[in-house]
RNA sequence: GGUCGCGUAGCUCAGCUGGAUAGAGCAUCUGCCUUCUAAGCAGACGGUCACAGGUUCGAAUCCUGUCGCGAUCACCA
């Protein structure tokens, strides 16, 4: 039991014997440093039921506590703030209960009920940029977070595979190009199409330019471009199943599929399923001739189905066009409704998508819910701010996009320039370096990422790049190698031994037991709140205390055995932590830099 | 214009359901490498929590309004 459940059941206990009243509830908050005691009771919300000055009720309980309560081994008041001092065995006792778990913080009961989180959700026609990086490392880290509170979880992407955007690049590909093949070329598929993405643009506004200097005025112009409308054309024949076509479209995004796998591996996610737009376009129209039905939708004059969502606050919405095709919202309403018949045992769905679809996201929900579905009470919407350059928003078309790839490449070439000016690892051999100049590289930047709270926009500075030192993840993986040579200087046996329940409690000690406690009310709430952000800065205060322990106690150097055994398990303990913390951010530990 | 989000130190960010004198890192300055890894530690400097009201024992946090920035308001996806 938590040492504040246990404490409230005093409380109460306390304020019925002395003042016969009944509390709901008791506050707590952590005791400040620059007062002596642990953990401190709010007295003023008493004050409703038990009437008095604060500041003397608050030395009643406290009395009351000391000599009812063996938890309790001192107090004192300070206004409205009854400050305790617990017993040091509590401590000791509780360290002893977790030091050999290796999952701490995490729970192993699975729910009935999954959980599927789609992330990532690339178009086909470019390579990934520093904007479905964040939405990978987000969407990634929830699903782990979801995982480590005791849920099943299923990821998931959906693969915008089918539209004019590919075609466009297909268009170039045979125009332009002369039969080129990742193989042929050496570059990666989803580079290769997207160049040809690249290509089909120039020309495009070549041929609008062209058209302009014969006096047509911008706007036609765009609407006549020859280029553009034979890439129309080629989505007609796909859409009608054109064989040539279809293989080409199948051929290309074969090479786009096989180049993002390889970014997703250097990144270190993955999908347990696909879901491809080519084959969830048509879905859903069956649900909104189902929801005309029940009154959720209604018909217009020219044969539009739309959904009226005025009462509870938005506009209206169409759901399905007069020429009876789908519009985005139907897809979105098909494919829900087509994971949960995949996977009858999803109770709830998570989103990644940015903010630019706030209200797109909030109109599914609400007609899912209309529909009558009972899992629609479960839907998040995961929505995160953009991520901008100092020169404006990334524009792939002006060549303005920090490419995945690259960027993580850039990543591990930092981590090697710092490490050598350091002189670390010189005695390594190069494999093990560049693994780590990997590791810590991805480290910095997906601690960079997922730190900020997911809904603020994100300024990126290329130039300079990401920190290594302070509130990082480097920092923290560092901290990480630390213990690890604690441990190896100080042999297997050393954690082997219970600890006694007389080990004096150094200040620090006792800080570092107390953040520790904290930890599975973090994933919690970081699962409540599908934030990875609270699970990083959680890391990082138990990391600056293990830092601070760590520089201010002797650890193996301590002057009685069992000390030097304790904070040896104490150092062991907080590296699994940091550990289980960094898995559910997706971001590896290494033994040693 | 309507709706949604954001605004905290020079810069990048924490601050959970309202609690004590608002916290870190970077940058600047001062100490600490012969003892378990200095990507570190100890400290100094730095704030009208955008602004104005309100709610109450108490507000960065909740409510209202104003200003600034962004997104969104398609029979595009």
């Amino acid at each position: 039991m938590k040492l504040q459940d246990t404490l409230e059941v005093h409380v109460k206990a306390a304020v019925k014997a002395l003042f016969q009243s009944e509390l709901e509830s008791v506050e707590f908050q952590a005791t400040r440093k620059e007062f002596a005691g642990d953990i401190t009771v709010v007295v003023f919300p008493m004050l409703r039921v038990v009437k008095g000055n604060p500041a003397v009720i608050g030395e009643q309980i406290g009395k009351y506590l000391q000599d009812n309560v063996t938890l309790v081994k001192d107090f004192n008041v300070v206004k409205g703030f009854l400050n305790i001092e617990i017993d040091n065995t509590y401590y000791l006792d509780f360290f002893n209960s977790i030091k050999d778990n290796q999952n701490y913080g995490f729970i192993e009961d699975k729910d009935e009920k999954a959980i599927m989180v789609e992330y990532s959700s690339p178009n086909t026609n470019k390579p990934l940029h520093l904007g479905h990086v964040r939405n990978v490392l987000l969407g990634y880290s929830v699903a782990e977070i979801l995982k480590a509170s005791g849920k099943k979880v299923y990821k998931t992407q959906i693969i915008n595979d089918r539209g004019i955007h590919i075609c466009k690049s297909m268009l170039a590909w045979q125009r332009f190009g002369n039969g080129e093949t990742p193989e042929s070329t050496g570059l990666k598929g989803d580079k290769l199409v997207g160049n040809y993405y690249v290509e089909f643009d120039k020309a495009y506004k070549k041929e609008v330019s062209d058209l302009m200097s014969q006096g047509l005025q911008d706007e036609e112009a765009k609407k006549e471009v020859p280029i553009l409308l034979e890439a129309q054309e080629m989505l007609r024949k796909w859409e009608a199943g054109d064989d040539e076509v279809v293989a080409l479209w199948e051929k290309m995004n074969g090479w786009v599929y096989d180049g993002f796998e390889e970014t997703y591996k250097a990144i270190g996610v993955d999908f347990d399923e696909y879901y491809y737009e080519s084959q969830t376009y048509l879905l859903g129209k069956e649900f909104i001739a189902q929801g005309l039905k029940t009154g959720v939708f209604h018909k217009k004059g020219d044969g539009s189905v739309w959904c009226d969502l005025t009462e509870d606050g938005l506009d209206e919405k169409i759901v399905l066009r007069a020429d009876g095709t789908a519009v985005y919202m139907t897809q979105d309403i098909g494919t829900a409704i087509q994971r949960i018949k995949d996977y009858p045992d999803v109770g709830g769905m998570v989103y990644t998508v940015g903010n630019e679809q706030d209200y797109h996201f909030k109109v599914l929900f609400l007609i899912l819910k209309k529909l009558g579905f009972d899992w629609a009470e479960n839907l998040y919407h995961l929505s995160y701010g953009m991520v901008d350059l100092p020169s404006g928003k990334m524009k792939s078309r002006e060549g303005t996009v920090v490419d995945a790839d690259d960027l993580i490449n850039e990543m591990a070439d930092t981590a090697e320039e710092i490490s050598k000016e350091l002189g670390k690892l010189d005695e390594y051999s190069e494999a093990d370096k560049k693994a780590l100049y990997k590791t810590i590289g991805l480290g910095a930047l997906k601690y960079y990422i997922l730190k900020v709270d997911p809904k603020k926009r994100i300024l990126f500075d290329p130039k300079e790049s990401i920190d290594f030192q302070g509130n990082t993840g480097p920092f923290i993986q560092y901290t990480y190698a630390r213990i690890q040579s604690i441990l190896r200087k100080a042999g297997a046996k050393e954690d082997e031994v219970r600890v006694a329940a007389g080990v004096p409690l150094h200040e620090k000690e006792k800080q570092l037991l107390k953040q520790l406690e904290q930890f599975p009310e973090v994933v919690q709430n970081a699962a409540e709140h599908y934030s990875p952000a609270l699970i990083a800065n959680y890391t990082y205060d138990l990391v600056k205390d293990f830092n601070s322990f760590y520089q201010n106690v002797s650890i193996l150097g301590a002057d009685r055995e069992e000390e030097k055994v304790f904070r040896v398990a104490l150092s062991k303990t907080v590296g699994q932590t940091i550990k289980n913390a960094f898995s559910v951010l997706g971001i590896d530990v290494p033994k040693r830099m």
